[in-house]
DNA sequence: CGATGCTTCATTTTT
DNA sequence: TGAAGCATCG
């Protein structure tokens, strides 16, 4: 909380006149004084010291956006514009907000109390609602659900209007409540359209019964954070006014990033600024972006958000970071010539200060196998080199490409490190935990009490817990009230009953016990006296150990907060810890996606090839516009390369079971010649299996082959590499608005009507219907199914 | 209530 | 192919 009064602080016309920006005068003082300009180059000292208005900052990729944030930071404080308390500073990650506190530390000298406001969209969205909880229907302690959560209460409501789950999955439901949450619609402005394509029509309606369930149960998701926080605004315009005025300063980080629901809320806040006597003043605001750099698009990003910024903030400066510090020349003209290929883009063209470098390699490889087997190879080469394995990144656009990975690298011994993967947590035994905690911290969790009561098992199964849930909706308490009361009546069968008398007798001791001892103590103590520890010593399943020290770590790290309360509030809205120390040597394996804000010396990239990057499945769903993401990950993907960066494709990859043949990706052929070097394919399994006499690129010399990647000899050698042996699908190129997007990879699935297929499993059929990528197809022997384009070849 | 066999599904994921 | 979730049986 923070209990600054706003009457207390410096108002803007009392404070001391800022010089220009960029001014003569500024600029003498700046290198007369403040260190933590030193060293800024004109376009981010510019960025940096640009306090009034509305400012974009693109800045590409390895251009120093953070350095930039924390800098401006930095300057509004010791120029003494404000106080930390009014500045507002949002982040997506995190991760990302922590960094920012750490640098912004350095910069000035340890800050003493830090920033209240920097922090994630989620969390600030938090503070702010337990403020002012009772205008939203909730009560200021609301607990945050989890994922898991919401999907369990979805369930139950599902259940509750006799919903078959098996059509509608409650999974599903939940993906699409946080779309439209992510688009700042509530349930009443769920239109039939897409309220329809739920249940039958009654999407929005049951969108509506989750949210009554959340209120009943004094529960907020992740998307109510940001939801709830615009009602808020909107609904109470004093308390609008109030933080408007507070924050004299906005900071928004990713700005590409952004939804619809955190542009709304930026928009209340930010866009203009009502001061004591009315008037209104626009506002401070700096968003940090990279429109080449979106790539969450699927989950509710809007690029347009950072496209439009002059729009939403009239008078608007830009400012374009475009010297790139991290990458060597030959890789950064390799990512922008390819980027250069999308088109809704602001445009940026990044330079490198640092040397050419080495071109970028694109190796071809015959399968998956090969794939891992040559960069295992490579990486120690590197190794012999007395190259840091930290330093090098693999970075895949699916994560089942991991496990080829993995595997040659533990034949290898080669030490490596999954970045991303299952959070902690996500894991079962840390929900578990913190169940246990939750109900001690606060017996309402309905959510967190069913979870656990019979975990470890103690025969209070559905048949008990139906007796509870009818009782504790009968009586409006919550489960664990009426737990107590079912203890202690006849109710039960006496197994049960003694069972949950025990159970209830525990909660109590450990709710007194809340008072006496630390909560590390306290989360021991429940850990081993509820069984659950013994449970998982029990098991002899491989993972069990590391669930026990997994449920270590949790306790370690509870040591870092004052009390119960405040551990759970950080828990869940941060739910990270940072596992992976860089201690150890390692190679570093990872989605694209992950790799966002990270750099390494060496980047392997494998797995370009059509169908699995650019995806088939973002093609379908989303057409050109999909496309572009994938390309921009493709970018993303190279930009993390300081001085090599090395591609590669496979001609065959095993899908689920079965082999497909591929196509390189077209991402490829958007390399500019001039900065790439084509890889000898040292193996040669490509040019001993089965096309002997054709030349292709890989038998050729690099250094001949300097032209473009549209010469005939290309063109040719992809079309006899690509297809040696199955004769693949042979539909024409797929069209999504009017323009060819998705190249024949063998699985398109448009114009199939009709056709003669051939599935491994079914055998020969006739397609009857096409959804999408899926068939409809009526087998000779097997019958009529539901199968993937992709699994069929077409006759 | 709990274990076992069956079906289904397979991109990216933060908060 | 393999995991995970679900339904059914003992």
């Amino acid at each position: 909380m923070n209990s600054t009064s706003p009457e207390k602080w410096p108002r803007p016309d009392t404070d001391p006149p800022e010089p220009a920006a960029g001014s003569i005068s500024a600029r003498a003082a700046a290198a007369a004084t403040p260190p933590y300009l030193d060293g800024l180059n004109p376009e981010q000292y510019e960025a940096a010291t640009t306090l009034d208005g509305p400012l974009l900052v693109l800045a590409g990729a390895g251009t120093g956006k953070t350095r930039v944030l924390t800098t401006r930071i930095a300057h509004i404080l010791t120029t003494r514009r404000a106080f930390p308390g009014q500045i507002l500073a949002v982040t997506f990650t995190n991760k990302a907000a922590r960094e920012m506190k750490n640098r912004i530390g350095k910069l000035i000298g340890g800050v003493a109390e830090g920033m209240p406001w920097l922090g994630t969209f989620h969390s600030i969205g938090a503070k702010i609602l337990r403020r002012h909880a009772e205008l939203v229907d909730l009560k200021s302690d609301f607990t945050i659900l989890d994922t898991d959560d919401q999907i369990r209460l979805l369930k139950q409501v599902l259940a509750a209007e006799n919903i078959d789950d098996k059509r509608w999955p409650a999974r599903q439901f939940a993906w699409m409540i946080d779309n439209w949450k992510n688009r700042g619609q509530r349930p009443k402005d769920i239109s039939g359209g897409d309220g329809f394509s739920f249940a039958g029509g009654r999407g929005g309606e049951l969108y509506g019964l989750y949210q009554s369930r959340l209120k009943a149960l004094n529960a907020v998701d992740f998307g109510d954070l940001l939801l709830e926080m615009i009602r808020l605004f909107q609904d109470n315009p004093d308390i609008l006014a109030e933080y408007q005025n507070r924050f004299r300063f906005t900071l928004v980080d990713e700005y590409q990033d952004t939804n619809v629901a955190q542009y709304l809320w930026l928009r209340l806040l930010a866009q203009t600024r009502t001061d004591e006597d009315g008037e209104t003043l626009p506002q401070n605001i700096c968003c940090v972006g990279d429109d080449d750099q979106s790539i969450y698009g699927w989950r509710g990003a809007e690029v347009e958000n950072i496209l439009r910024f002059d729009k939403d903030f009239p008078g608007a400066k830009i400012i374009r970071l475009e010297r790139n510090y991290r990458s060597t020349s030959h890789i950064l003209q390799a990512a922008s010539h390819l980027i250069s290929h999308n088109e809704g883009r602001l445009g940026k063209e990044l330079h490198s200060v640092g040397e050419d470098g080495e071109r970028v390699a694109v190796r071809g490889v015959w399968d998956g196998e090969e794939e891992a087997r040559a960069i295992g190879e490579d990486i120690e080469q590197f190794q012999r080199k007395k190259h840091n394995l930290n330093e090098i990144a693999i970075l895949v656009r699916a994560s089942f490409q991991m496990l080829e990975f993995e595997d040659r690298f533990v034949t290898l011994g080669l030490p490596y490190r999954v970045i991303g993967g299952p959070r902690f947590y996500e894991r079962k035994e840390i929900r578990d935990a913190l169940a246990y905690l939750k109900i001690i911290s606060s017996s309402a969790n309905d959510l967190a009490f069913e979870r656990i009561i019979n975990v470890p098992r103690r025969g209070l199964g559905d048949a008990t817990l139906k007796v509870i849930h009818a009782l504790a909706r009968s009586q409006s308490i919550s489960l664990f009230d009426a737990a107590r009361i079912l203890a202690e009546t006849e109710e039960l069968n006496t197994r049960s009953r003694r069972s949950l008398a025990s159970l209830m007798a525990m909660f109590e001791r450990w709710q007194n016990q809340k008072e006496t001892s630390s909560h590390t103590e306290l989360a021991e103590i429940v850990l081993d006296e509820s069984g659950y520890t013994e449970m998982w010593q029990k098991d002899r399943a491989a993972d069990a150990p590391g669930r026990l020290e997994n449920l270590k770590e949790l306790v370690r790290s509870m040591q870092d907060f004052e009390n119960l309360a405040g551990f759970l509030e950080h828990i869940s809205l941060v739910m990270d810890t940072e596992a992976n120390s860089e201690e150890t040597d390692k190679v570093n394996l990872m989605t694209l996606h992950a790799a966002k804000g990270l750099e390494f010396d060496t980047v392997f990239l494998p797995g370009w090839e059509e169908g699995l990057f650019p995806h088939q499945r973002t093609l379908d769903e989303s057409g050109r516009a999909g496309l572009e993401e994938e390309r921009r990950l493709a970018y993303v993907g190279l930009t993390r390369a300081r001085k090599m960066a090395s591609v590669s494709f496979a001609q065959n990859r095993r899908i689920h079971a079965l082999w497909q043949s591929a196509l390189p990706s077209r991402f490829l052929d958007e390399l500019p010649a001039a900065h790439v070097k084509i890889l000898e394919n040292q193996n040669n399994y490509g040019a001993s299996m089965g096309n002997n006499n054709v030349e292709s690129r890989f038998d050729r010399n690099p250094a001949d082959f300097s032209g473009n990647y549209n010469t005939p000899g290309w063109q040719r050698a992809q079309q006899q590499h690509a297809q040696p042996r199955t004769p693949m699908a042979r539909s024409g190129p797929k069209q999504i608005d009017g323009e060819i997007v998705g190249r024949d990879t063998g699985s398109g699935s448009s114009q199939m009507l009709g056709n003669r297929v051939f599935h491994q499993k079914f055998g020969y059929g006739e397609v009857m219907a096409v959804d999408g990528d899926k068939l409809t197809v009526e087998f000779d022997k097997a019958g009529t199914k539901r199968v993937l384009a992709s699994f069929v070849e077409q006759h």
